[in-house]
RNA sequence: GGGGGAGUGGCUCAGUCGGUUAGAGCGCUGCGUUCACAUCGCAGAGGUCAACGGUUCGAGUCCGUUCUUCCCCA
């Protein structure tokens, strides 16, 4: 065995054999219970960072500790088409050869697509499998493949026959740069710092404003170039200062056209000037104020981001050309009142961060409402849950304040809405298959609608359709609903949520009953990695340089479920350096034991106290790691294996088993060769879920191994094993080691030179002491151990301490500086007293006493005595060295 | 404006049901190269747990207020 792990052979090879010998394949089988994961498809045009290998490793831990405790698991791997991001790919690659995708038209530009799917849609797939994922590639879906594509028809045409979906002119997120409409969830709010620019509307009548400025009334805007589109002023009705102007009709400027000042609770009295101008066709608020008052609706902002011929001279301008327009004009005329700085929120597209213009679509909608109803209930009552808890309410707030979701875009590629129209009667014909024929007046002159649906309207289905929906397979029976889903918290909205109302809508069942959140990772500034600030962090540069495991533990490990955490390049180093402690204990074992394999069970009769201290250490750690993981609290149970292995396997058993691996009594070997490797092979299975390479590699070296780590049942706790009094009499043993070491340090006594110990103790400890004196031999770097009763005259010129129980001396003649030995005995006396002294209070506080469970109240006596002997100890060597 | 995090050694973070001498990794100091590992070992320094108030026998942990900071929604 090499002194260093080589992480890039072992990755390689093991992967290729888990999924050649079909580990990874999830069968239908009623005799065991299913435990089924769908994996967040990640974007064919995606290449893999930091959020997939955490999102990925999440999963597959889970999917691995599920496996090896003998469920049929099943992880079902594929990908998305991400319509708008693909469809951008391919344009901006027809760009480069001076096309455009009107010129090729859709048909050829579908096949450029799909071309490009073929090329590069592998790829994200291929870095997955880099992570040790094991998926049941098998089974690997597109949510564009024939059977997504179909449930995808089938769930549009159900809820459109149920009314659930229709189609009408609304406000919409458009966005000019990307010639689509988005969703609101696809809107990203900044905080930008523009104007306000107060504006004087004169009133028509010429009656007085009230507030003695004249016959105008002044409205406050960040958005001028959309007053060529108003229709109307509103103010609150309990706003005293514009009372006597209700009904009243003001004159819009530039355009000269009468509108009315109307009332509106919407309006904030606070904001501006308390009076706003209202355009209904260019904004939400206003739209939905339009319907309330019955006002035109004025579109003078186009689809291409350019004024409209309703903006009568300003149309064809750009509307930030004609914003300046207007401002310089009504400055002319002596109707700009003031212009202000203003921060205020601006929309964004998520996809190329233009500022999204709202106007007037006609698009496809979901209607919300019915289908937000069940999923409020079903997190409600419990049937699905969020981890962490906090989860849930993000969830509800967003699920009741929902609204109706924008389901069309005008894109090419994705699934084209399943609606035709006659050329001839104007029907709407929503179907499964194209018809031939209109359903009303017969005619054959039918046109497909031009959109396509959302991404997301698609990935809403992943959970059943994957499995096979809308037929009822044998996969959908066993495999469905899902037993968890682990996700980003950036995509609860887009996808989490719409997964379940989807699922209650169609399968009348939750798509899974637990949804496991994760956060963030940022950068070492806690900074959103992106491409644009150019911070990300390729994942596989990372597992080059560390290796997978490594980068799987620094992932998960220490930090808090569900919060963002910060990726630093220390993380993964401390934990390359674990696999290659771990590497290297297992070769010290390796090293040291026989071809033969022993059996535990066989040496229960000669364990020694090491032997029954590792063993209850183990056990104690199998259920702790097991409690975690039923908790999925993954980080915490990767930290505990991880102490295990490092402060307790290697720290001190491995150096406690190394004298009697020396021993010539071949019973004394064998046993603690037995325990050596039982320990260590039920680590390695423990650890397997988190780190799958490097524990395959070596649980394939340890003899008598056959099949593969990854299918070994998992580790059960034996209560049997668990020793308190081991632990406790070892935890003694090690406080003597540790005084011993510090005292040698302390005294500069160097590490190779054997010193002699002198312990006074009771006869119980000195039992102890006198069993292991080998162990404290090795440990300690002692020639001798000699124990003397309690009374005995205690020795000169020692240095001394107190541990364990017990009083310890070293004597170490000329090596002693007295001045020093007191202070440092002192201070130790000083800190013992501080912590009797705090106890001291607490148990003489009535109330304390009266109140506290008496397990605790003990507690604390045990500790007073233990402080108490201590202290007393120590202020007998203190006299005896001042005396 | 509404909602949610976070504030604990120099840095990054754990801390479960309120009871521990408040932990870890990195960094720092001293010592250490035959016998698994310098990707290491041993010993050590370093914290009034953001502030104030409250509940409690007992608060890093629960409640309130304030400050700082990040995120989501409108």
């Amino acid at each position: 065995m090499a002194p260093a792990y080589d992480y890039r052979a072992a990755e390689e090879k093991w992967y290729r054999f888990w999924e050649n010998s079909g580990y990874f394949a999830a069968h239908v089988n009623p005799d065991k219970e299913p435990f089924s994961i769908v994996i967040p498809p990640p974007n064919i045009t995606g290449k893999l960072h930091m959020g997939h290998a955490m999102d990925e490793t999440m999963q597959d831990i889970i999917v691995r500790w599920k496996r090896m405790s003998g469920f049929e698991t099943l992880w079902l791997p594929g990908t998305d088409h991400a319509s708008i991001a693909t469809e951008a790919k391919v344009v901006e690659m027809l760009a480069k050869e001076g096309l455009t995708k009107t010129e090729i038209g859709r048909e050829a530009f579908l096949e450029r697509v799909w071309e490009w799917k073929r090329q590069y849609g592998g790829t994200i797939v291929n870095q997955l499998k880099r992570l040790g994922s094991s998926c049941d590639w098998s089974r690997e879906r597109f949510t564009m493949d024939e059977g997504c594509s179909r449930a995808v028809r089938e769930v549009f045409v159900r809820l459109y026959e149920k009314g659930l979906i229709y189609r009408g002119d609304y406000m919409v997120n458009w966005c000019p740069v990307c010639q689509t409409n988005i969703s609101d969830v696809e809107v990203e709010h900044e905080e930008e710092e523009g104007s306000l620019w107060y504006l004087r509307y004169p009133l028509a009548d010429g009656a007085g404003a009230g507030d003695g400025a004249g016959a105008a009334i002044i409205v406050a805007t960040t958005r001028p170039e959309t007053m060529l589109g108003d229709t109307a002023v509103a103010v609150n009705p309990a706003d005293e200062r514009y009372r006597k102007l209700i009904g009243k009709t003001v004159l819009l400027p530039i355009m000269n056209r009468p509108i009315p000042v109307i009332a509106d609770e919407y309006v904030a009295m606070d904001f501006g000037t308390g009076a706003v101008k209202i355009t209904p066709a260019h904004d939400p608020n206003d739209f939905e104020m339009g319907i309330r008052h019955q006002l035109p609706k004025i579109a003078v902002i186009g689809e291409d981001g350019r004024m409209t011929a309703a903006a009568g001279k300003y149309a064809g301008q750009d509307r930030l050309e004609c914003r300046k327009g207007i401002i310089a004009e009504l400055e002319a005329a002596g109707l700009l009142e003031k212009t202000e700085t203003h921060v205020h929120n601006v929309g964004h597209c998520y996809r190329c961060d233009s500022s999204v213009e709202p106007l007037i679509s006609k698009q496809w909608f979901v209607k919300m409402e019915p289908l937000a109803k069940p999923a409020i209930d079903i997190v409600k009552n419990g049937a699905v849950e969020f981890i962490p808890e906090r989860f849930t309410k993000i969830y509800l707030n967003w699920m009741e304040n929902i609204r109706d979701w924008c389901i069309s875009r005008q894109l090419w590629w994705g699934h084209r809405i399943p609606a035709w129209y006659c050329g001839d009667c104007g029907a709407v014909i929503v179907a499964r298959d194209a018809p031939q024929t209109c359903g009303t007046c017969g005619s054959s002159n039918l046109t497909q609608d031009q959109d396509v649906l959302d991404t997301w309207f698609s990935s809403a289905l992943w959970p059943f359709s994957t499995l096979g929906w809308p037929d009822q397979t044998p996969e959908l029976e066993y495999f469905y609903p899902t037993s968890v889903l682990v996700t980003g918290r950036d995509i609860i909205f887009f996808w989490v949520a719409r997964m379940i109302f989807m699922a209650l809508e169609f399968m009348e069942e939750p798509p899974f009953a637990k949804v496991i959140m994760h956060g963030l990772v940022l950068d070492h500034d806690g900074k959103k990695m992106s491409k644009s600030r150019g911070n990300a962090i390729d994942p596989l540069e990372e597992i080059e340089e560390f290796g997978t495991d490594a980068l799987r533990l620094a992932m998960i490990t220490g930090n808090t479920p569900g919060s963002d955490f910060r990726y630093q390049k220390g993380k993964i180093e401390g934990y390359r350096n674990f696999a290659n402690k771990l590497w290297n204990a297992s070769r010290f074992v390796l090293l040291n034991l026989d071809d033969e394999r022993l059996s535990l069970s066989d040496f229960k009769g000669s364990f020694t106290l090491p032997d029954r201290w590792i063993l209850s250490r183990y056990n104690n750690t199998a259920a702790e790691v097991q409690r975690l993981l039923e908790r999925f609290d993954l980080g915490m149970a990767a930290q505990t294996l991880y102490d295990f292995v490092w402060n307790e396997y290697c720290d001190w058993y491995i150096e406690m088993a190394k004298p009697r691996l020396r021993s010539s009594e071949p019973s004394e070997r064998r046993t603690v060769q037995a325990v050596l490797r039982h320990v260590l092979q039920g680590t390695l299975e423990l650890l397997h879920p988190f780190i799958p390479f490097i524990t395959e590699e070596i649980w394939q070296k340890l003899p008598g191994n056959s099949g593969s780590i990854m299918i070994a049942p998992w580790p059960q706790a034996d209560p049997g094993l668990i020793d308190a009094k081991a632990e406790k009499e070892i935890g003694a043993l090690m406080d003597i080691i540790r005084a011993i070491r510090n005292v040698r340090a302390e005294m500069n006594v160097p590490p190779a030179k054997k010193v002699e110990a002198i312990c006074q103790a009771d006869p119980e400890k000195g039992q102890l002491i006198d069993t292991n004196r080998i162990l404290l031999q090795t440990l300690g770097g002692l020639s001798t151990i000699t124990v003397i009763q309690e009374d005995a005259p205690k020795p000169e010129k020692a240095a001394a301490a107190v541990a364990g129980g017990i009083s310890l001396f070293l004597p170490l003649a000329g090596m002693i500086d007295l001045t020093k030995e007191v202070e440092r005995l002192e201070k130790e006396y000083h800190q013992m007293q501080g912590l009797c002294a705090g106890v001291e209070a607490k148990l003489s506080n009535a109330g304390f006493l009266a109140k506290a469970p008496a397990e605790v109240v003990s507690k604390e006596q045990e500790k007073l005595a233990g402080y108490r002997e201590k202290a007393l100890k120590l202020k007998e060597r203190l006299d005896a060295l001042k005396g």
